[in-house]
DNA sequence: ACCTTTCTATAGCGATCGATACAGAAAACA
DNA sequence: TGTTTTCTGTATCGATCGCTATAGAAAGGT
């Protein structure tokens, strides 16, 4: 028995996910988000506690949604090296996508911040290096299966095709076109065992 | 006939170059500036013009100071393989030097930056840019010289050489050891034609 | 129609942002 | 030593930061 809330919140944090990802995060103030999701600022605050608190909110949408090819790919192809390629391509597909802004949530977004967001930085760290964790076990795989050499360095090659990744998301966010991508992606699987 | 400065201003210059580096140029704040340098606002203001003045200047010592190994190699090597080779491998030993902050200041210093800083982040991009082209009119030397098969796509292989530098950038500030870095460099030489 | 509850917008909180007005202090010249 | 000139620190400017107190508006239950 009370008044409802009058904006979609799903799409208002969508709205919030591509200021956040279009510009980062201390950069994005509650005056831009507040003009870009057309509320208020008590309606922000009721909705989603804090500013930190719609962030983590908004790259866990993130990763659901626009950042998802890359778990997807790691998890539905058949071998490592499949499933690497399958991320890199998508990967040159997405962050060209004219639909939402350039490049990498994830990598990009909290890059420079003060000492008292410093604990964002950490989070966005912490999920790049699961990403990175996660190619890497899925290399492992193919060392087990037979498909790459006993001994091979899969840490480096995670960490490699991690790094290539990253400079992919800032090609992107440099203007970089699709095509571009897809050819850093082409050279980059070159360097697979 | 007048009285002279009271700080050492290339000192001074070299710490808030190192505080941009650390933290970018909108997280570091002119309090933050001052009080690593050791100056009072209005002495920052008098040496260096404003915040953006001061970065401009911090970039061009940076270009030609911690940054130069890139020009350097390649002027100085033969040939553009080994100009891109010592390129990849001085930067993983400059990102990771323990003396400086992680990283490249011309890559990670002006992410996230808001409307009003908008220009400097357009002045990283631009030299971001140039870095590029310095690499691929190396590689088209190699074309020219007979050393790469005509129609080599060298503007790709710029680019790719490109990401994985900014990847390496990336990568150290996320902690990546020296050793990590030379074995992203060692794996992206192999996509060499 | 009334009451209760939760939303909404306006306005403003203290803190910090980049940048300066002001006055005192120090160095080179007479 | 006195004058001039520029540097120096304090204290503060208006604007913006993240955030919220307050009061009015809207929707469901009776």
């Amino acid at each position: 028995m009370a008044r409802q809330r009058a904006f979609d919140r799903d799409a208002a944090l969508d709205t919030a996910l591509r200021a956040f990802w279009a510009r980062g995060y201390e950069a994005t103030s509650i005056a831009d988000l507040t003009a870009a999701m057309g509320i208020s600022p008590p309606s922000l605050y009721a909705a989603f506690g804090d500013k930190r608190r719609l962030f983590e909110e908004a790259v866990a949408r993130y990763q659901e949604g626009y950042g998802a090819f890359s778990t997807r790919a790691l998890a539905e192809e058949p071998t490592g090296r499949q499933a690497v390629e399958r991320v890199l391509m998508e990967a040159a597909a997405e962050y060209t996508d004219p639909g939402h802004p350039a490049g990498c949530l994830i990598i990009s977004a909290a890059v420079n911040c003060g000492a008292e967001s410093a604990e964002v930085e950490e989070l966005l760290r912490g999920f790049r290096e699961a990403s990175k964790d996660a190619l890497r076990k899925r290399i492992d795989d193919d060392v087990a299966a037979g498909l790459l050499p006993a001994g091979t360095d899969t840490a480096a090659l995670a960490t490699y095709y991690a790094a290539v990744i990253q400079g992919m998301s800032t090609q992107a966010r440099d203007g970089a076109s699709r095509k571009d991508l897809r050819q850093i992606a082409a050279l980059a699987m070159t360097v697979w065992p």
